[in-house]
RNA sequence: UCCGGCGUAGCUCAAUGGCAGAGCGGGUGGCUGUUAACCACUAGGUUGUAGGUUCGAGUCCUUCCGCCGGAGCCA
């Protein structure tokens, strides 16, 4: 028996007979050689047969091959000079697992809607399986941050009795004899659990029933949101710039080939380390302005007013002190200046708007309550998130981040539906 | 919800109001170093739907459906 190598391993088997067990990528031919490339989802190597050098049947079996047929192949692996990879393998024996009917994903171009039709093939290409395999980094370099910082992860319900923030663009769902509301944010409860460990955060799916149709968009995303006792914004700030630019450098370090796949621009990378720029509403207000005249001061920013400030710095810039009457009503002012939230955006570079939503939260019951009534909220529904301000009330502050919307930015590519394995949009809920 | 764009072969697209076409993929054959290999031959069509204008509609007009992008909202 040779010994059953992944594709990504094979070059600690120089010069040795090996078993490979994937799929068939694509396949060549020339006269009595034939080239099959094959992938095993470590990576993807071109296989040689020479009619020569092996019995008859198994030449006669290449030619049965299609696209995306299952095979196993043995071989001498041999450095080579042709080879992106570096080896190949000199076929002695191949064995076919099933042949694979006609393949829906031809090596041309395919137009998206088709491509998502077929989400559950496409994964396969090397484009998406890169895009897949950096959401995979960043996700684990995201808990490593926070477990490094002696975080505990506490995860928030996915079903909810009421909304966090309105109710127009929940989910809803029968629940028994009731209602219940898929959630769109596990802040409120992160705050509990901050009161009970200091430190924590939450990790898991999101949902928005909003009707929205931009590549920024998705019905269902992932967002990972810490929240600790005893921070204020400035706190906040640094935490979400230590935490992007550690996501950062760790796909430079460790996926640098699959951005290379996606021939992303590594310089604009490159440049990502804290600290960021951080500017005052006022400030954003200012620049946005001068390139956007209608823009009217105390308005929240639109994705355009967002390129303007992003594309003045190379790297993430924070935009801090909203004017709170068009952030949440957690959010608590600053004493200074009321009419201000502490309140903080992260905007990535290039374009890609925002990534990270953060404030620290109102810790004065009376003036919590207060909001919620403002707002139109039924108080009777935030009894527990009261008492957080009841028993033993103290300064805190979080963010959520965006997994997908950062997957996005750090690939480079043009939409956030290639960034989550199946993308759950308005118009699409299959496969 | 509003604004704009697009629906032609399995896929990506072409076709001035006048014979429905190419590349890829499929099939057949050829080639001993191919790199989205190449060469030859071949099969493949209710032009999204319903109506209208016209001697004649893939093309012009109207309806509906589907998709894409943007706005609003947000991660």
């Amino acid at each position: 028996m040779t010994p059953f190598v992944r594709i990504q391993n094979i070059g600690e088997f120089i010069e040795q007979e090996v078993t490979i067990k994937g799929w068939l990528y694509n396949k060549r031919s020339s006269g009595k050689l034939r080239f099959l490339l094959v992938r095993d989802g470590s990576a993807t190597i071109q296989c040689i047969v020479s009619k020569n050098d092996i019995p008859a049947e198994v030449f006669e079996n290449c030619d049965l091959l299609t696209q995306e047929s299952s095979i196993e192949v043995t071989g001498r692996v041999s450095r080579d000079e042709r080879s992106p990879l570096g080896y190949e393998i000199q076929v002695s024996n191949l064995s076919i697992v099933q042949i694979a009917e006609e393949y829906p994903i031809s090596k041309k171009e395919h137009g998206v809607d088709f491509l998502m039709d077929n989400r559950h093939l496409w994964l396969r290409s090397s484009q998406q399986h890169a895009i897949l395999r950096i959401r995979h980094e960043v996700i684990r370099a995201a808990r490593e941050f926070f477990d490094q910082r002696d975080f505990i992860l506490v995860d928030s319900p996915i079903f909810t009795p009421n909304a966090a923030e309105g109710t127009s663009t929940l989910f809803e769902t029968d629940y028994f004899d009731g209602k219940a509301y898929l959630t769109q944010s596990g802040q409120l409860y992160g705050e509990a659990a901050a009161m009970a460990f200091g430190r924590i955060y939450c990790f898991g799916p999101t949902f928005r029933a909003e009707k929205s149709k931009t590549r920024r968009h998705l019905t269902e995303f992932w967002m990972i949101e810490p929240e600790v006792a005893y921070f204020n914004l400035q706190d906040d700030m640094q935490l979400a710039e230590e935490f992007v630019a550690h996501l950062v450098q760790s796909v430079l370090k460790n996926r640098l080939p699959e951005l290379k796949v996606l021939e992303r621009d590594i310089s604009k990378l490159e440049n990502i380390k804290a600290p960021f720029p951080k500017i005052h509403y006022r400030e954003a207000v200012a620049m946005i302005k001068k390139e956007n005249p209608a823009f009217i001061d105390g308005d929240d920013f639109g994705a355009p007013d967002e390129t303007i400030i992003s594309e003045k710095f190379d790297r993430p810039v924070i935009v801090h002190h909203y004017p709170a009457a068009v952030k949440a009503f957690y959010m608590k002012r600053d004493p200074q200046e009321p009419e201000y939230a502490l309140a903080m955006d992260m905007l990535a570079p290039e374009g890609y708007g925002e990534i990270i939503g953060g404030s620290q939260r109102e810790d004065d019951y009376e003036l919590l309550i207060g909001r919620i009534r403002d707002h139109g909220l039924p108080v009777e529904n935030f009894q527990w998130y009261l008492d957080l301000r009841r028993y033993g009330s103290v300064p805190h502050a979080g963010f959520g981040l965006g997994i997908e919307r950062t997957v996005t930015w750090i690939c480079g590519i043009k939409h956030l539906r290639e960034a989550i394995p199946f993308p759950r949009l308005m118009q699409r809920i299959y496969p």
